[in-house]
DNA sequence: AATTATAATGCAAATCTTTGCAATTGCAAT
DNA sequence: ATTGCAATTGCAAAGATTTGCATTATAATT
């Protein structure tokens, strides 16, 4: 494992815009701070710090995963694929079932983000 | 919303299988069946499988997002990023989370199959 | 049965992402 | 400083996925 630039710009970029970024945006991102980047050097190292585990990836049912740092504070949500509105859930409502795993499985769990789908009120009743 | 022959052929190819598939995988098994369909319509047919809540999605950190029939058992993983491991949950240590997220916000739950990444009691060490 | 409105499909082009291979770079050991 | 090894990068090609638009099929209505 090496001090590689491309991955320095894709932190640098998380860091900054602090959302949820897809990979194409990321490319887009880095692209404009150093255009000789080739986009396969972006994904590649996208590819490495996420199972070097510094960046988290999600599926938002956007179409896209979508990226962020990780170690930023933990943040979930739910999303109805009725209205497609997305309802934040706080952390604590999700941190001891994460302490509880880690602790019957003995694990480190990375997963700062959770995304979870559903029908909120509205969208069960105009079923 | 109408009686799609793609839409067919994606649940009972799904319901054969009864495993994770991708995108990709998916269009293939598809594929054998009946040729003439063209990829973009099966793509389009999985959009609207997930958005009807008949199918769900995720990404098991492969590369690509996983597919698998809604109203199946729910089951769930923890993918160790250091050696590829991955560890079953047992609904039980879940199910009750999302019970109690379904009662204070009112959601009915689609997500039937949560992934979580992190490290391996080994791989913990062996950092 | 004919008509209409809407949803699903095919096709081609555009876009996004991955992959193989050769060239380059960074790091450590000499 | 030089050398050697392994990781990173660029490039080009292949592969996967999405999109716009015209066409076809479906279901409901008349």
């Amino acid at each position: 494992m090496r001090n590689s630039s491309a991955d320095q710009l894709i932190l640098e970029t998380l860091g900054v815009q602090k959302s949820h970024l897809t990979s194409h945006q990321i490319y887009e991102g880095v692209h404009l701070r150093l255009p000789a980047l080739n986009p396969s050097t972006v994904y590649r190292a996208l590819d490495r710090l996420v199972s070097q585990g510094k960046v988290t990836v999600s599926d938002m049912g956007l179409g896209a995963a979508v990226f962020e740092l990780a170690g930023e504070k933990p943040h979930h949500h739910l999303v109805c694929q009725g209205c497609g509105y997305i309802t934040m859930i706080a952390d604590d409502q999700i941190a001891p079932l994460m302490e509880t795993l880690e602790k019957n499985y003995h694990y480190k769990i990375k997963t700062n983000h959770l995304v979870l789908f559903g029908l909120c009120e509205q969208c069960q009743q105009n079923h």
